[in-house]
DNA sequence: TAGTTTGGTATACTCCATGATACTGGTTAC
DNA sequence: GTAACCAGTATCATGGAGTATACCAAACTA
């Protein structure tokens, strides 16, 4: 149980070391939405810099969440791809916006 | 379609901010664990400070994830508990865990 | 009545994520 | 052949999350 507790913690943190910062889930969103371009990217998400976008897929490569494919005689160059791995997140992102939703409508009953 | 991508991004971005920081989870882990006074959840949390601990449930109290009630004549004077509110965000929590464990055997299988 | 526990606050600091801006070497379009 | 586009990298600045440490008044406890 207590040993249980810790490993549940863990696997949070885990989560959210994975989804945290500002822009994970913004650049998942668009490249599930079918952006696979680095500029498509960075042009369908506003505020982003090239460096932080250049950063986040980066990590978001080493933590297997996405692909890049460089194929110079391909019509797309350099393509980033979600993978299956990042597809299954699906659930949490799905709680999440459920969750995020409600609490908006919560703030709003309760001003 | 447009639009409900960028209200589904704000969602997750909201829940990423109420969710978001070192101490969140483990707070409102320790909390539903029973631990309800102010000592109790510092000692049962490692490496969190009196000073973080302290602005975080000021912060959870003004999103209403824990309530903090004072009453001189109780047996526990000051005492956080976790609201219904905060419970409602059990599925999202449980479907981190969820995946945040089966990343973890995933790096390992991969290692 | 001295020591400990409780529920915090105050001050000063560090470090890291993010931001701003500029630049580059290659490719495609006109 | 030059202008625009692609996929980034390099530098520097900054704000805020988190850390370290000390301190406080009130209650309780031996």
């Amino acid at each position: 149980m207590e040993r249980n507790q810790k490993e549940e913690v863990q696997a949070l943190q885990d989560t959210l070391y994975v989804l945290g910062g500002k822009w994970r889930l913004p650049i998942i969103n668009s490249i599930c939405n079918g952006n696979h371009r680095f500029r498509e990217i960075e042009r369908s998400i506003p505020g982003i810099t090239t460096r932080m976008l250049s950063r986040e897929l980066k990590e978001m490569e080493i933590n297997m969440l996405i692909k890049r494919t460089k194929d110079r005689d391909a019509e797309i160059q350099v393509k980033y791809e979600s993978t299956p791995y990042c597809k299954s997140f699906g659930p949490v992102i799905e709680e999440m916006i459920k969750w995020g939703k409600s609490h908006r409508e919560e703030i709003i009953r309760n001003s």
